[in-house]
DNA sequence: TTAGTATATTCGATTATTCGAAATTACTAA
DNA sequence: TTAGTAATTTCGAATAATCGAATATACTAA
């Protein structure tokens, strides 16, 4: 198999598909909450709800988005289920990503209103 | 309007949608790799497209994408159209991301799998 | 056991993304 | 003009993401 394309391309095609599955989890608004939420430490599910309004069902189905991809781990303890980042690395991105955003403020504004205009 | 949620919040919330919707950008496997091409400069599409191999008609589309939420810009020159990334900024994200997958690299491996099996 | 709280899962409808094929626009060169 | 290359747009079908409602599981306390 793979007698035309080298396997050095293939790889890369893989690591590729792996990053658009990371940047395709924060690529939801509330999930982009959810993290940032958790940016200093652990949170219970309802504690996130608390600063994430939406449905509990809804915030269980990000949560179980951002742990399949491996974004958050979670433990157990009684009653309740705490959540927290999987890699401060991932604070290093949203920062970059904030200079980025802090930059284009002006435009992002006015690009926001095309958006859901 | 906006009675009861206050000013603050809102804002918030919209930078949170302007963040997603350029990490949705990102979380597609060719735009990642039309992003990684145009690393060094600027590109023609037919430059791109050697690199990228998809459809012409399909990488116009990624293109799309990528200039409507203002993470390329482009320059007609004669026959041909030439890419460049927006902001460098864009590449510190992706290589702090490099770092992140580098360091899940393992993990990452056995995930993909996953995904696609 | 029963009732109550915390969280997760399943289901079904809606909306969004994605792709290739076909048609289109914009240039260039003969 | 005509033919050819570069890039884009439109269309329609297939797939994926999203949400709330309803249901289910797991634990706690009475």
């Amino acid at each position: 198999m793979n007698r035309e394309i080298p396997d050095d391309a293939v790889q890369k095609e893989a690591l590729r598909r792996f990053k658009a599955n990371v940047f395709q989890v924060l690529g939801h608004p509330t999930r982009i909450h959810i993290v940032e939420c958790l940016r200093d430490g652990e949170l219970t599910v309802s504690a996130i709800l608390d600063q994430v309004a939406v449905e509990p069902a809804n915030a269980s189905q990000h949560l179980s988005v951002l742990r399949s991809k491996g974004l958050v781990v979670n433990r157990k303890e009684g009653n309740q289920v705490f959540y927290s980042l999987r890699d401060p690395l991932l604070i290093e991105v949203l920062d970059t990503m904030k200079l980025y955003f802090k930059k284009h403020l002006e435009e992002a504004m006015s690009m926001l209103q095309g958006m859901e205009g």
